[in-house]
DNA sequence: TCGTTACTACGAAAAATATCGTAAGCGAGA
DNA sequence: TCTCGCTTACGATATTTTTCGTAGTAACGA
């Protein structure tokens, strides 16, 4: 096994992870309809799509199986994972580094729901026990 | 007055506005100095950070006054602001708009402190007496 | 006054990202 | 079998971001 770790994705990169996040392996005709789909103002080619999924084949964020003629990429981490590292960079980049503040900015832009809200307390009162 | 709006800042940029809202407006020196302080590993060029400047007052992201033969730059929006907008496009791409989501994960990371946790706790409780 | 120093302006190169065109292969159906 | 439609590979171009070199200029001290 080689140590390298898989690099953070770019924005572009980072689209296509979800459309595999959200509906499993799939080939680049699928992601590529389905981002037109999200987004029909911006047509994106075929073939770019194509290119950037074997381009991050190569980086190693994604890995693929041949089945039938086509193949079916896979991320190559799940997305808790990356969202963790991509949040870690984040908050260091906008908030320097305090996660506490980025919490704060998210909870006050007034758009969270009653039922969130309840999940956000669970957790605070976990984390509460848990440090005794 | 024109209507352009503030272009979102690339990671570089970011890093520059840091150091002028937490150091208040600003030379090139000051800031170069500062960015290269705090990554010895790897040092930047004067004119670098000169140039990224620049192009970020054409852009709009700074605005500046010139005193004593040198310029002093200010960030043309304030760090809250510029946050929300980060925050926001963050939350969309990496957790498909779900700020919840981003909280919750921001949260269980273990790493905040009691007081933070008050803070939340009683910003939440606000938000609910708001809610009714 | 003259050389040194610290600025700014700006062109341009380098590196990273994004986009596409073209070629080539294969299988299904005419 | 031959062609059409779909797929992958891959080079090339475009665009954006990052980095720096050079030139010009004003202040300042010797």
């Amino acid at each position: 096994m080689n140590g390298k770790i898989t690099p953070v994705p770019t924005d572009s990169e980072l689209a296509i992870l979800q459309v595999l996040w959200q509906n499993g392996a799939q080939t680049v005709r699928f992601v590529n309809d389905t981002l037109n789909a999200q987004n029909p103002e911006k047509e994106i080619g075929y073939t770019t799509t194509l290119k950037f999924m074997q381009l991050m084949l190569d980086k190693g964020i994604l890995t693929r199986d041949i089945v039938e003629r086509s193949h079916i990429y896979t991320p190559a981490i799940p997305e808790e994972q990356m969202q963790e590292r991509l949040l870690k960079g984040f908050v260091d980049a906008a908030f320097r580094g305090s996660a506490s503040s980025l919490v704060l900015r998210a909870l006050g832009n007034g758009s969270t729901s009653q039922a969130d809200l309840e999940k956000i307390k669970a957790l605070i009162n976990e984390i509460e026990q848990n440090n005794g």
